[in-house]
DNA sequence: CGAGCCGCCCGAATCGATTCGAGCGGCCGC
DNA sequence: GCGGCCGCTCGAATCGATTCGGGCGGCTCG
C-alpha cells in the first residue's frame, strides 16, 4: 500500500477498463453517469489524487507551464523592481492560459536540475538586458519551444521581441541635461558582455558588446554628448553604481577630483545605478543636484533613496503583459509581432543647471 | 521532418540501440568512448536537443521543480515585499537541488492549467498568512508530495512549519505603546478566513477564523490591551489598511471621531496596512505620531511612505531559506523539523506618547 | 421482424526515455 | 588451449495516462 494508486488501480476497483476510467475523469468522452459515479467512488476509496501530471503531459505534449528565464540568479532578480514589474505583467498576460510560471535560473551554472535546456515548458519568455540571450535563443530554437523576448536585441523573425525606445529615451534625458547647460557628462552603463566586465568603457569593450540595451542607451547619450566617458557596472545595483561613479568622480586613491576634471552630470542606465551614483557623490561631499546632476532609467522608486530621481519612466508592466499575450498567441498557432513601447522623461529633483 | 527527432531516431542513425543511446547521453553507464562519440555526432546531425523532460520525469519520477504556492493572485504576491523576500530565501535554500521554482496560482480559481492539484512538482512550499492552507495541505498530502509550510499554522507532523513569534512579537509592540502611556488602542488585522471578510471583528468572526497568523498577532495585542477593538482588512495592502483605519477613526459619514472616542494608537498586522493607517490618519487631519501612534509588522520599507515606521522586524529571507533547506532534507528522505524565528522591535518615528 | 443506428465501453497502441538483466565477444590467466 | 571474467551493448519491461478504432447490445424505424 505504499505505492500511490494509479488510474489502472482505480479502473480495476470500479470494474471498468483504464480507458473508461480516464474518460470518466477528463469528463469529455461518452460515459454513462452510473459508470462515472462508480469510477469516482473507487477513486475516493483508494485515495487516488487524480492523473499524474507527468504522464499526462508526456501524452498530451503540453505541460501547462510557461518558463521565464531571468538570466541571472533568481534571488538578484527578485531584488530588481523592474524585473518584478515585468513578471507581474507576464503573469497577467498569460492569465487566459491558466498556466503557471516557472522561474528558470540563468544557464551556465552547475545546476543539476531544471534549466532552459531541460525544463518541461510549453513556451518561454526571456527577460533580457542580458548578454546571454543569444545562447538561450539557440537552445530554445533547437528544442522547438515558442519563445518571446523582452529587450532581447535582434532575435530573428520567429521570436517576437518586446522592447522600448532605449536610444531615443536616453537621448531625451541627455537633451534635458544639455538644455540645463551641462557639457561634461559621464555615463554609468549596464553590463556589456557575458563576463559582466566592469570599469572604464573603451573601444575594445564596445566592440565585443553583446547586450543590445546597454549599447542603445549609450548611443542615445552619445547622440548628445559624443565624448562622454562611460564606466560599466557589473550588475544593476546600487552598490555597483556607487563603484562605477567613483571612477568618474574620484582619483585612484579615492579623493574627489577637482571640479574641472569631473563631470557635472551623470547619466545612469538604471535607477538602481543612479541611486548608487547619488550615494557615491554624497560620500565624496558633492551635493545633488547642486554639484552633480543625475539621470536614471526605469521609473521605479528606489528603496531608501531620499530624492525624486529624474529618470526615464518605462512601462515595465505593460512590456510584461505584451510578452504574455504574445506567448498566448504563439501557442494558439497565430503569429505574434515584435512591439516597442516608449518611455517618458520624468523630471525630479536630481537635475539642475551646473555650478560652473 | 516536421516532427522533432527522438532518442530512438538518434540511436537508429548512430547504429545503436535506444538503450545505449540513452546511456551515452546520461553519461553514467558503461559505454565505450567511440560509441558515445558516434551517438553524440548523430544527435548533432539530427538537431536532437536532448531527452524530452516530460518523458524523463515520468520515468524518473522526479521533475526537478519545486512549487511555491502563493495562495493568491501571482501579481499581488509580487507587490508584497515580504513575499518577495521569502521567495528570495527559498531560491537560496533549494540552490543545492538546482531545481527551478514554479509559481503556483492560488487555487479555487477557474484556472485551466497547472495548480496545486495538478502540477509536476517534487515538493511544495506553502507561503502562508493565508486562510487556504488547510485545503492545500489536504490536496498535497493526498498526492504524497513533500511539503513545507511558512506560517501555515497547525500542519501536522509530516509538514514542517517555518514561523515566527507572532504573538510574543506583537505583545512587545503593544507593551511599547503601553509604556508610552497609551490605553485606547485599536488593531487592524489581516484576513481571518477564506472569504477575506473585512470590517469590525466580532466574536463570530474570531470563532470561525482559519488564519493562524492573524489570530496569534491579535492575541499578542490583546495580551496587553484586552479590550482593543479590531478591524479586519481584506488583503495586506495600503488601500485596505486605509479603509480599515477609517472604521476606527471616523464615523459612518466619514467625519473624524472626537478624540475621546477614537484610539490614540493603532497596531497594524503588516507594514503595508500600517502605511494605510497613516494615510487614513493624515486624510482625516490627524498627525502621526502626535495624535495617532502606529505600529506595523514586517520590517519592510514601504514604497512612498515618508515615515520611519515603528514595526516588528521579521527575518523574511531567513524564513524562506529555512523552508528551502527543509525541502532539500525532505527530498533526501531525512526528517525536517518545524522552526520558529524571532522578530525584533524597531522603534521609528511613528510612535510617541498620547496627546491626552 | 429485421436492419440500422446509436450509445457506451474495451483493447491496444502511443508518448519518449530509463533501467535492469541477459548475452556476446574478447582477453587473460592457468 | 580452454574456462572464466570483464566490458560493452541490446531487448524488453516500465513509468501512467490518453486516444482512436472497433465491437457489442439495445432501441428505433421501416
Amino acid at each position: 500500500m505504499t505505492a500511490r494508486p494509479t488510474l489502472a488501480d482505480v479502473a480495476a476497483r470500479a470494474g471498468v477498463s483504464a480507458s473508461t476510467a480516464s474518460l470518466a475523469f477528463s469528463g469529455s468522452g461518452p460515459v454513462s453517469d452510473a459508470t462515472k459515479e462508480r469510477v469516482l467512488a473507487a477513486a475516493a476509496e483508494l485515495g487516488y489524487a487524480g492523473p499524474d501530471p507527468r504522464a499526462r503531459s508526456l501524452r498530451r505534449g503540453r505541460s501547462g507551464i510557461v518558463g521565464v528565464v531571468l538570466e541571472e540568479r533568481v534571488r538578484s532578480a527578485f531584488l530588481d523592481p523592474v524585473k518584478i514589474r515585468t513578471l507581474d505583467g507576464i503573469a497577467d498576460g498569460i492569465a487566459p492560459l491558466g498556466a503557471a510560471l516557472l522561474l528558470l535560473p540563468f544557464i551556465g551554472g552547475e545546476s543539476e536540475g531544471a534549466t532552459i535546456e531541460d525544463a518541461p515548458v510549453d513556451a518561454v519568455v526571456l527577460i533580457g538586458c542580458s548578454p546571454r540571450v543569444g545562447h538561450s535563443l539557440e537552445i530554445l530554437r533547437r528544442r522547438g519551444i515558442p519563445t518571446v523576448a523582452i529587450e532581447g536585441g535582434p532575435t530573428g523573425d520567429d521570436v517576437p521581441d518586446i522592447s522600448i525606445d532605449n536610444r531615443d529615451a536616453t537621448r531625451r534625458g541627455a537633451e534635458h541635461l544639455a538644455e540645463l547647460g551641462h557639457r561634461d557628462v559621464g555615463v554609468v552603463t549596464l553590463a556589456f558582455d557575458a563576463e559582466r566586465t566592469s570599469g572604464p568603457v573603451d573601444a575594445a569593450l564596445e566592440a565585443r558588446a553583446t547586450t543590445q540595451v546597454t549599447i542603445e542607451r549609450l548611443q542615445g547619450a552619445r547622440d548628445v554628448f559624443p565624448e562622454a566617458p562611460a564606466v560599466a557596472a557589473a550588475t544593476s545595483s546600487v552598490e555597483d553604481g556607487r563603484l562605477a561613479a567613483r571612477l568618474l568622480l574620484a582619483d585612484a586613491s579615492g579623493r574627489v577630483l577637482p571640479a574641472e576634471r569631473r563631470p557635472t552630470a551623470i547619466i545612469a542606465q538604471s535607477d538602481l545605478l543612479a541611486a548608487g551614483v547619488i550615494l557615491a557623490a554624497e560620500e565624496l561631499g558633492l551635493t545633488v543636484p547642486g554639484e552633480l546632476s543625475v539621470v536614471g532609467f526605469d521609473g521605479i522608486r528606489v528603496d531608501g533613496l531620499r530624492h525624486d530621481l529624474t529618470t526615464l519612466d518605462q512601462p515595465s508592466t505593460d512590456k510584461g503583459r505584451a510578452a504574455g499575450e504574445a506567448v498566448v498567441r504563439l501557442l494558439a498557432g497565430e503569429p505574434a509581432a515584435s512591439l516597442a513601447f516608449t518611455s517618458t522623461l520624468h523630471i525630479g529633483d536630481t537635475t539642475a543647471p551646473p555650478a560652473r
